[in-house]
RNA sequence: GUGGGUGUAGUUCAAUUGGCAGAGCACCGGAUUGUGGUUCCGGGCGUUGUGGGUUCGAGUCCCAUCUCCCACCCCA
């Protein structure tokens, strides 16, 4: 064994292919359902592009992108996110002068430079959504139903929305300076962290897990007394919204996003049966991002999620997604005449769509009906002797063990009618 | 980036105080020449993650390194 994967990142092997096969399926068709056309972007954008929507300050930007400079020694980063890439593939190409409102999807690999651990790799598979062009509040809640629906076509049960307000950039600085007087006082009965993080980012504190910082945090002021009216206003609409559209939530004024570019709605899906690592997904209002990397001003909001723990949580509540393919017959051919007529007979019938296996290397009649158990087909076409000198094949069922002759050219019609029985019971 | 655990056949796991590396499952073949599943029989020299060291002798002890796992951190 001599080369290894890179660390933090994985294969997806058959039957796995399978499962991500229809949970990407979903995906797609419950966007599409929501009105939501795909996107594709590169991989690898300007680092700039995300050290600028993200913020200087983000982990993300401090050590988690993978960086990389070209020949001609332009600046690029694997993309640790979704947003940043869409937004500025909407500026760039005038999105917004061909409609209102962009209901944009996607899904693809990002990268992130973190120690790796159940359900956190380096590349990992991410979906998201993006809604552009508008403040009003149903979309936050039209695209929070959009994820809502996903997780539920999946049949993911155990998953709780908690959403939050963090304002607009101006009662988000007041909120801030709050805390930061509330925290101060007790500087020294914080943890390193939280030293350091009262300058930086004073709501981090609100979701330390040292037993100490937790007991000062419980009894810091909350966000929601420092929305302005506008702000209350929009985020009792957006809730007014989801109990309309009968979608179950908890308010949890702590919910803090790792963007910075992050105002108003903020939410995260939850699955308390993960361990660690067990948001599964989640979203928010980014009125100023446009803006602020260049293009006009215009609202939107967003969603995203990682595949690998949804993957997980499905693993977990033994939710099955998809059975193995078993092909239609399996061609036995039982005496070296019959491999021609076969092989001619095999391209053909696949020609006509049936999923037919064969192996050239099993010569014994009982080795090839072996491998059609093991395959689990349904049929049996054999042909040997006995048929090339009636000109016919023979059809087993290999699950009731009868068995027929037909002329070759009846195969198809055969099997798939005997199919389309089978559905009928 | 920090701390703790882990690694043996394709896979799940054994291997006593350091003493010949094994089993279930899976896989392949066979059980009178054209009929599967059950059953029975046969089939394993694997750089014991990698590299060093101690020892007559290392899967086992020591050091380093890598991986994965758990937690911190952060998030998906």
């Amino acid at each position: 064994m001599q080369y290894k994967i890179p660390r933090g990142t994985f294969d997806i092997l058959p039957p796995d292919s399978r499962r991500w096969q229809a949970v990407i399926r979903i995906w797609h068709e419950t966007a599409q359902q929501f009105g939501y056309e795909e996107i594709t972007t590169p991989i690898f954008e300007q680092a700039d592009l995300f050290e600028r929507s993200s913020g200087e300050s983000s982990d993300i930007v401090q050590k988690e992108m993978y960086r990389f400079t070209d020949k001609k020694g332009r600046c690029f980063a694997l993309r640790p996110e979704g947003t940043a890439p869409v937004v500025r593939s909407y500026t760039e190409n005038n999105l917004d002068r061909q409609s209102r409102i962009t209901r944009l999807y996607y899904v693809g690999p990002m990268f992130r430079y973190d120690r790796p651990q159940a359900g956190r790799y380096r590349q990992f598979y991410q979906y998201g959504a993006e809604c552009i062009g508008s403040h009003h509040p149903f979309y936050d809640a039209e695209i929070i139903a959009l994820q809502t629906a996903f997780l539920n076509r999946l049949g993911l049960r155990n998953i709780s929305l908690e959403i939050n307000s963090v304002g607009c950039p101006a009662c988000s600085k007041d909120y801030d300076r709050a805390l930061t007087a509330f925290f101060e006082p007790h500087r020294e009965e914080l943890c390193e962290d939280c030293r350091s993080r009262l300058t930086s980012k004073p709501r981090r504190l609100l979701d330390c897990k040292v037993p100490s910082c937790r007991a000062i945090a419980a009894a810091a002021p909350s966000m929601l007394d420092y929305l302005d009216d506008a702000c209350k206003e929009h985020f009792a609409l957006v809730q007014g919204y989801l109990r309309e559209m009968e979608i179950a939530f908890t308010v949890n004024p702590r919910i803090v996003r790792g963007l910075d570019y992050y105002t108003h709605t903020a939410f995260e899906f939850l699955n308390p049966a993960l361990g660690a690592q067990n948001a599964i997904g989640g979203g928010g209002r980014y009125d100023g991002l446009i803006m602020q990397i260049g293009g006009r001003d215009i609202p939107a909001v967003g969603i995203a999620g990682g595949f690998e723990r949804l993957l997980l949580s499905l693993e977990i509540e033994n939710i099955p997604l998809q059975t193995a393919p078993v092909p239609d017959a399996y061609l036995v051919l039982a005496c070296p005449q019959a491999k021609s007529l076969g092989i001619r007979l095999l391209a053909q019938w696949r020609k006509q769509g049936l999923a037919l296996a064969y192996d050239p290397e099993k010569d014994s009649f009982k080795a090839q009906l072996k491998a059609a158990d093991s395959l689990k087909a349904r049929y049996a076409v054999i042909i040997g002797e006995d048929e090339i000198a009636s000109g016919t094949v023979s059809v087993k069922n290999l699950g009731t063990g009868e068995q027929q002759s037909v002329p070759a050219e009846a195969v198809p019609q055969l099997l798939r009618s005997k199919e389309e029985k089978k559905y009928l019971f």
